[in-house]
DNA sequence: ATGTTACCGTAACAGATGTTACGAAAGGTG
DNA sequence: CACCTTTCGTAACATCTGTTACGGTAACAT
């Protein structure tokens, strides 16, 4: 045998530097030597690590999607009452901290970069689905007297509530300040009757 | 003198070009070849028109922004009640027609690269901020017992919803049709008691 | 210690990109 | 019709992009 690299850390080095470029210069600022550069080596590493660019920017970002899926079957598992949980989540979707607002900066990114890729628009687009079939089935546990139709009116517009949210904060993070996103989730709930 | 020719117009066709190409393809393909070629001309032509790069997406953007701008300021000029008028100018914010869906692309791929582009922040930022206080303008005159606190936190959700709507569809065209866009508009309405 | 194998940085490549300069031609004006 | 200014396409440029190939080097097994 040889010399032998963790393959799994740097993979997962280089696709934090992608999330860092992204967030800072969006799809148009994210070439492999920006990523390279942040990562804190050369694009010979990072090529030897992912066939090509798409690769990596498909790994880079599945690994932010199972970060934050995980997080929130945590929180679904837990013991709280379905109402706090739905809150919960709908807050850990939003971008209340600078944490999340860059986080939500890479999401925009990568939409617009889905713009011109299919398999990139189809993964957005299921793991969407799946958020909003989470945010239903907590709606559904919240208040079984709605119909089923009721259920996915409301849990569609509080997904969209918080992406609206998200996407609106990166562009005027002081106008949709944590404080304000909060309120406007709360009173949403509320007037929904489900807090 | 000599020959002369229809700059404004020439600056909207390639404008509408402009569009076009960030709604294929998002920022990453909009080059100068790519835009000359959608007009139907040169880049040589492209670049006598516009100074540089950047000022193209300025003006491709505030032409966008005005026209839509205009639409709205004679639905709230006109003679319907506030509660119409309101739901009218959310509709038209929305993403229900696919020239919607389409200029809904666009304003993402222009979001996406305001991510790297100080001058494009701001805009949206203005721009955004303009809608706020117009919506929340609409919700004030529909609900005049309201505080001033309600009306702000009410319009922005609102804003938000319609924001996220579009972001959504533009992901997931098949989930957030116009039939749910429309759906979630009313029954958001309905809970705030704005219907 | 030493050889061998995997690792990864260097450098080159072809193609694309924004931008510039030049020249041809188009079309009003006299 | 001829002139002359404006208009706009062509082609070049320097730079940047993704990708490939090669060579030095580090570390594990012996």
């Amino acid at each position: 045998m040889a010399r032998t690299a963790d393959r799994v850390a740097q993979a997962e080095r280089i696709s934090q530097a992608v999330w860092r470029i992204m967030a800072s210069s969006g799809p148009q600022g994210l070439t492999l030597r920006a990523v390279a550069a942040e990562a804190g080596c050369t694009t010979g590493l990072v090529l030897h690590r992912f066939p090509d660019k798409r690769a990596l920017l498909v790994h880079a970002r599945d690994l932010l999607h199972e970060r934050t899926g995980r997080t929130m079957d945590r929180l679904e598992a837990g013991a709280e009452p379905p109402g706090r949980v739905l809150r919960s989540v709908l807050v850990l979707a939003a971008s209340l901290d600078p944490d999340k607002r860059q986080e939500a900066r890479v999401w925009l990114g990568y939409l617009a970069a889905a713009l011109a890729d299919e398999e990139l628009a189809a993964r957005h687009t299921t793991a969407n689905r799946s958020f909003l079939a989470r945010v239903a089935r907590l709606v559904a546990r919240t208040r079984p007297d709605w119909s089923a139709d009721a259920v996915s009116t409301v849990a569609t517009a509080l997904v969209a509530l918080v992406e609206g949210v998200n996407t609106l904060a990166v562009a005027d993070p002081e106008t949709y300040s944590a404080e304000v996103q909060e309120a406007v989730l709360d009173r949403t709930l509320a007037s929904y009757g489900l807090s």
